[in-house]
DNA sequence: CTGAAAGCGCTAACAC
DNA sequence: GTGTTAGCGCTTTCAG
């Protein structure tokens, strides 16, 4: 199949240091001569040589590699993630090893040690709930990663989130000024800490509003089986309080569901009731025009995250980067 | 760092080798007596020794990875195929490394390059347009790989499509049931031949039907541009057709950009217009619950695509697999 | 100007 | 039962 140096070497009567130099573009620093380096050259095109990329990275010690791990590449979010992480990794020559864990805490760990065994220079992980342990270690091992879109307050690592407090209080804000008085907060996953940080949002948005948190209007899904939960939840809301008119999704798939609930029940999502996502998926602009939606800033994201990881594979052991970013709104004030 | 079988060796006099053995569990077929193997196992565990996969691929002159190579990570589709590879190829304990090809053939041969560099055992690629020249030189070479979606009709390679004239021709066919007599076809990137194959099938359907081939019924769209470029398309064929009763989309994103313009101008998109669509995705079913549509097998085509590959991996030189698949149908007939 | 040789971490044929 | 050794393909120090 392909040649390697050595076979180059013999052809040409050179050694393999040589044929080293010439292809790493070294010949004219080492004083190759020329006839020498064309000859090289032209053999190697002529041959297509390609360089073993395991054997420099095991010589090297680095692979040029970036990893990247999220819960789920089937996310319209972590989708785009992914592209512009393996855009920007690009522009800095590193190549992207992804991996979804499937928000299997097994899965994960498992994955990221498999990342470290291949010897990637660096992770951007978006980690699950349970990912506690792995990082501990990560942090212990001094391996360069960025956590993404979740975070441990109580880890020094880098990290880049969103402003999720002041998001959710943005949109409920807005759902407010539109004259809502009863607005449920949607929810799941709330073992996370950005989903309390959403709420906590929506609560700060209705006490400064002089509103009463009604517990009827708090729906909290079962994350898993949210496709028919959330059923559950909003037939429980429109029962207890059945002039609700306003709902704040703390994520897409739960708003998405939603509205799928909203069409098969013939409501009127326009005037009647006012709505508010956090985060966003591309149909909701002709689903619900009207909605107010907190979009992360997945460009940013991506390309910080790979920015701190570069930077920190070129000088170790400075200061973690920690990033809250604010949310990209589809609407003013 | 992490430590290496040398180290571990030297800190219990023992031989690299017999650590080798050990890890790799052949402790017991190589008679290596039981203490020494607990002895090293329990420090391999204390020091959560990890192997390093450069050094074992570089030996083994194989990575146990499979390369995926997709024109854009962002398209639902592909992210649902990504998906269904990584889960299968973890039956067979490889992992998957994917890179996005964004369309550009220039980056697609230079993914391809540096996978094979990287020495990935094999790669499944769903090809763009002007992928000849690369997938010439893997056939030659005789690098495993399978094409998904695409192919080159020309060239012996595993692949894996939908069949898509017959799908078309079904999805034409039901509309023609429901009394259309009119029906547009709405279609890109022509220059595929999977796409001239969708024609066919409208083709066909409607000739079947004694429905004459009306031109101003045929909109074909810039791709790249088809954001814009569709309302001129569709403006066009109300124009010159007020009375069409049919679209047949031959792709989503294409479903997706004229449903925005249905939407925007308020039409009938029940009982007036009836449509069809190859490919799907999730907010359809809220968008235009009776559209037809035929979806594409996907875990069917990410299972098989590892299965082919892993088949030719165990045994080169194998047939290659062409495989055809039907499309799945949300509805009868 | 060019080459020899060591070494990255692992496996496996071949001793003893 | 265990160790020696060579080699995978590359980079790089050191010697001519």
């Amino acid at each position: 199949m392909n040649l390697s140096m050595k076979d180059i070497a013999n052809a040409l009567n050179v050694s393999k240091t040589t044929v080293s130099w010439v292809l790493a573009g070294q010949g004219d620093r080492r004083k190759i001569s020329l006839s020498t380096q064309e000859k090289i050259l032209a053999y190697a095109r002529k041959v297509n040589y390609q360089p073993n990329l395991l054997a420099r990275s095991l010589t090297n010690g680095s692979s040029n590699t970036l990893g990247l791990v999220i819960p789920s590449i089937d996310d319209e979010f972590y989708a785009h993630i992914a592209r512009e992480v393996e855009m920007e990794a690009e522009k800095y020559s590193y190549s992207l090893t992804f991996c979804s864990s499937e928000t299997d805490p097994k899965r994960e760990s498992r994955i990221i040690r498999m990342l470290k065994s291949k010897r990637v220079d660096g992770l951007i992980i978006a980690p699950t709930k349970h990912s506690r342990e792995e990082l501990d270690i990560l942090v212990e091992e001094k391996y360069p990663f960025v956590l993404i879109d979740r975070y441990f307050p109580e880890l020094d690592t880098n990290y880049i989130i969103l402003d999720n407090e002041g998001s959710s209080h943005q949109l409920v804000t807005r759902l407010v000024r539109d004259g809502r008085k009863k607005i449920a907060l949607i929810t799941s996953d709330t073992h996370l800490l950005v989903m309390n940080l959403r709420r906590d949002g929506y609560r700060r948005a209705l006490s400064e509003a002089g509103l009463p948190a009604i517990p009827a209007l708090y729906g909290e899904v079962k994350r898993g089986e949210y496709v028919t939960d959330i059923i559950r939840v909003l037939d429980g809301i429109f029962t207890e309080v059945p002039d609700v008119d306003g709902f704040y999704f703390s994520t897409h798939y739960l708003a998405m569901e939603a509205l799928r609930y909203f069409y098969r029940h013939g409501m009127d999502i326009t005037e009647k009731i006012g709505l508010a996502c956090l985060h966003t998926v591309s149909s909701f602009e002709i689903l619900a025009p009207r909605m107010y939606i907190a979009e992360q800033p997945i460009r940013e994201i991506g390309r910080q995250a790979v920015q701190i990881l570069v930077n920190e594979l070129k000088s170790a052991d400075r200061e973690k980067t920690k990033m809250v970013l604010p949310a990209v709104m589809n609407f003013n004030e």
